[in-house]
DNA sequence: CGGCGAGTTGAACGTAATCAATTGTCGTGG
DNA sequence: CCACGACAATTGATTACGTTCAACTCGCCG
């Protein structure tokens, strides 16, 4: 049982729709739970799933081709709602990118709350909306761009998404921050393989767009530049 | 204005979940649209937007880059709901890869009706997380599939999504299916080039997987086997 | 210091892209 | 009905980008 009313992510997770006393009775289903990186919270085709909010750190939804192959369909952060809700089995696999902190609820018991409450539901509606833009927007990603325009695209993506989710009012982009993954996930997660990123890395960084101090650290000196890799305008 | 009780995809599109007393009040909202192939029904980042159920035809949503390049994000069917409702606006383009019909609403027209009726609200989110599985599996396609795996999987979901299209109660698949797009789109579609799509569908052909006798119709020999070449275990 | 894993760099290869020519198909008008 | 033109698709030759395979470097921990 986790006591929501005491929750970091309380008020961005999709749980700040509800009211206190429905709070009440949703926080009596959920329990909070630590994941270690690399630990994998829920499997594909799992048979028993869970669906769960994100508290702290960075998971990731992957796809396994029956060879290995593995492509990062998502990379979500804190106050990130993951799982299939309603019924189907999860197709991806969700792991843990980083040390990460999530309030898990068992799917059946979400389900029939979700039934319930609107607001709730609602509020799934348009987070799933936007992941469905973010998901065909890395479809394009994959479908059309360089290496080069890959990994500049991400770093933005990255450097955005970081800092919205540090918590700061603020909605200025991060110009120094740490990658949440190591290269192979950067391969996945792009459509590349590992020594294509590093190069690509090393390519811009003696441009003198970006920094990379040390492996997981990186700054970005020119972000117009940077975006002007990315083919974004 | 619509007749709604006459609609052929009245039992298949988000309007299944409405009262007779509801869908009075929708028809009146809703107008079917003809459009013609190759027309566009929505442009991305237009200020007055619509969203549309599909009566009949075959939609592309796309993603354009500033330079030209054109990726295809989602083929859509007859009952399919297509349009980025609730405030935002649509990200992609929507056109018609056939000759179409569709029921168009405004988008605030829409917003406000759907506000009121959760079930709607559900449908849609239903078919949101659906699409959203969709994206992402093509997503494992684009980033790790090769050319051959791409046409092979491609042909496959086509099959599929063509015969329950039909209307038909079996859900078995078409073995026998027009093309809904040209070369171009296929490309569009796989993240290749037309040249690459051509050589591909031969290169199946000529082992007896499939038959083309016109560029528009395509006939599967081996399901089994294409699906093998499709990466399906 | 040695060993290990992650990351970088290099050389050769291969797949798909590009450029270019040809064939095929469809619609139109003679 | 056929000839023609325009466009769609196929096929071929060449190129280029990213992959693959391999060696090497760096940082970290025993």
């Amino acid at each position: 049982m986790s006591d929501c009313s005491t929750c970091v992510v309380r008020n961005r997770a999709i749980c700040a729709s509800l009211e206190p006393d429905e709070l009440q009775v949703l926080s009596k289903l959920g329990r909070k739970r630590k994941i270690k990186r690399g630990e994998t919270l829920l499997w594909e085709g799992d048979p028993a799933p869970v669906v769960a909010n994100i508290i702290d750190g960075v998971l990731k939804l992957s796809m396994n081709l029956h060879d290995g192959r593995e492509q990062i369909v998502s990379v979500m952060y804190a106050s990130d709602f993951v799982g299939r809700p309603f019924g189907k089995e999860s197709p991806y696999r969700v792991s843990a990118m980083t040390d990460a902190e999530v309030c898990v609820f068992t799917r059946s018991s979400f389900d029939s709350f979700a039934k319930e409450h609107p607001d709730l539901q609602n509020k799934l509606l348009h987070r799933s909306l936007d992941e469905l833009d973010r998901a065909r927007e890395w479809m394009t990603l994959l479908g059309k761009k360089s290496a080069t325009e890959r990994i500049a695209t991400l770093l933005i993506e990255l450097s955005d998404r970081l800092s919205v989710d540090g918590c700061s009012p603020t909605s200025r982009y991060l110009d120094r921050f740490e990658l949440p993954m190591d290269r192979q996930q950067i391969a996945d997660i792009l459509g590349l393989t590992i020594e294509t990123v590093s190069r690509q890395f090393t390519r811009i960084r003696k441009q003198g767009i970006i920094d990379l101090p040390d492996r997981r650290t990186v700054i970005i000196n020119e972000r117009s530049l940077l975006k002007a890799v990315a083919g974004v305008a």
